[in-house]
DNA sequence: CAGTATCCTGGACGATACTG
DNA sequence: CAGTATCGTCCAGGATACTG
């Protein structure tokens, strides 16, 4: 096998990795309530509260999901009423700076991006009108 | 109005902006690809070959919604056969280091989490052996 | 308070066939 | 080569009601 050929299958194998990675985290809340949880233990409720728009019952499939890859810690305190916190666990604290980054980068782009979409709309509509 | 209200309102304006931004990066195939523009300008089969399993379809489908949102540039190269190629914007670019962080991240800690997940799942299943 | 349980819908995604 | 068009599936995610 040539070098080339088993340099194109580590590449593959590395872009399967990060795939499926991207796919456990790569979805519509997870990040969110990840750098949520930036500032340390959070309940439930507040944590809700923190992400604006999560409904109850995807705040609790995403944090049962960040608590089954090992990303997020659950502790329950039995008492009356119930209490439980989630905390970062230090796999999910080292994520954290690249969701902090990426947070930064749409804050900073959010209306480049907002235009640049306006004006691709724009022109499409104007190619299309150009069709008829 | 009381000044921890207008803190939180502020916070929740943030973090709506932030939900969108990664409602559109945070798809199946937008990160994966905007890492594999990071060495330069790529044609539209090289593409496909660096991100493994995706689709014709589905590149189509990501690089159009990226040059839409300003982060990739699209260029044709008016031959027979034609040639396309793609390329970061300045934008795009600047969303490359998280990206690329993230990617280290989800390479260094695969097996954690494979493990970690495994580990759930054994206990869940003990969990509901026990309750029949 | 911190969840389940249930139902439902839109759209993400894949497969396949066709084309300038 | 770099797409578009069409069809079908699946499930993420929302809404609502209920509970230890």
């Amino acid at each position: 096998m040539a070098m080339r050929e088993m340099q194109e299958m580590c590449e593959a194998q590395r872009g399967t990795i990060v795939r499926e990675a991207l796919e456990r985290i790569g979805d519509k809340w997870t990040l969110l309530v990840v750098g949520m949880l930036e500032t340390g233990p959070q309940r439930f409720t507040v944590l809700r509260q923190r992400v604006p728009g999560i409904s109850q019952r995807m705040l609790t499939r995403t944090v049962r999901h960040l608590e089954r890859d090992g990303l997020v810690s659950r502790t329950v305190y039995s008492e009356i009423p119930p209490r439980v916190e989630y905390e970062l666990t230090d796999v999910g604290r080292e994520l954290l700076p690249p969701i902090l980054a990426m947070a930064d980068w749409a804050l900073a782009n959010s209306d480049r991006v907002e235009e640049s979409r306006r004006a691709y709309d724009e022109s499409a509509a104007q190619l299309a009108a150009a069709k008829q």
